[in-house]
DNA sequence: GATCTCATTTGACAAATGTCACAAAACTAT
DNA sequence: ATAGTTTTGTGACATTTGTCAAATGAGATC
């Protein structure tokens, strides 16, 4: 992928960027192809990367009793990070590719510096902000309010591909139930 | 409480906040006194406000078969709103007050429109959503990951004053467990 | 195709939590 | 202080979900 393409993928996931901008992201991005099972950012670590998905799938999780637990799952044409990462402390979650996938690689530190003085970063940064507050406070309702039942209904009816490309066992952990649990509720549908 | 007042608790709940901007927030906030059990943001109903808690206690709440679930608790010195309200959109919780109390009203459309123009106030309102995403993502942490009786030790730990301020009702739906099951958590302890 | 490995399903049982009914305690207003 | 109201606690039982063990199914490798 080379630079054009490279602009034309990130004016995709930021239309209302001022060409000046871009041209700065531009600058600190690059193009990254890896395989399922890579771990894109590890627990307990310092990173100063988003990224772009443009083609694959992510998850991202914790150890729970050495067992993943999933918080997300995110497909193609998301933007992904850790808050820590963001804030510039250490991940608290391991980020990992579900998929062969291919992203765009984003040095968060550069755009929070932008920020200061560019109004169309620091207004991209807020709407990413309330998109990931408005995906917690949903899935938030859910967990709080809906049996293990109606929020797997609610993540088929949301995200129907998401049976085809992530394991059960994900799918389990990220709905807060067994694996078991989750095999009784789809048989009884 | 006059201007000069108003603005000295401005400066508290934004200290790094331009003078002009601060002016600019002055002439759109209002000192509000009102007491317990008064809805400060309906559900359902557009809402063009956010309030910073000067004293007292609020609380936010979705209806489950004709009964409260709490999402969260504030006390004093929090910035509160709902995600829908900085949206324009309607709220879909109910914000009441626990206790009388001493608000400031701030007009967040005034506020969304000095993030075009002001660094400052765009920094703010993205500082507030990283907040905010902290808290859902603690609080979604909790909900994933630790029982019930974790969740409680982890919110009076955090929180202590919570249990003689809010009722042990409203705490239990906070807490995702029935009132009998949080009595009888407190009862083995 | 046979074998191996991993993911998923199923059964049996235990543990946690919800629900309903009622008792005890705390708080209000007179 | 008393009566009435609201909040909190407790017991009995039903329901949901977790856990462990084993069986089945699907995909990869040779």
């Amino acid at each position: 992928m080379n630079n054009s393409e490279l602009e034309e993928t990130l004016k995709f996931y930021f239309p209302n960027i001022k060409e000046e901008s871009l041209n700065t992201i531009v600058k600190h991005s690059s193009y990254l192809k890896s395989t399922k099972g890579t771990t894109l950012i590890p627990e307990g670590k310092r990173h100063h990367y988003i990224y772009l998905i443009v083609k694959g799938s992510v998850k991202s999780y914790y150890l729970k009793k050495s067992k993943e637990v999933c918080v997300w799952f995110s497909l193609e044409n998301e933007i992904i990070g850790t808050t820590s990462t963001i804030q510039g402390n250490a991940s608290k979650e391991t980020i990992e590719l579900l998929e062969d996938s291919e992203l765009i690689k984003l040095n968060i530190e550069k755009i929070n510096k932008l920020t200061q003085t560019d109004f169309s970063i620091s207004n991209l940064l807020n709407n990413l902000w309330e998109k990931h507050a408005i995906f917690l406070e949903e899935r938030l309702y859910q967990l709080q309010f809906m049996n293990s039942y109606e929020r797997y209904e609610a993540l088929i009816k949301d995200t129907p591909e998401i049976l085809q490309r992530v394991s059960l066992t994900d799918i389990a952990s990220f709905l807060g139930v067994s694996r078991e649990t989750l095999s009784r509720i789809r048989a009884k549908k």
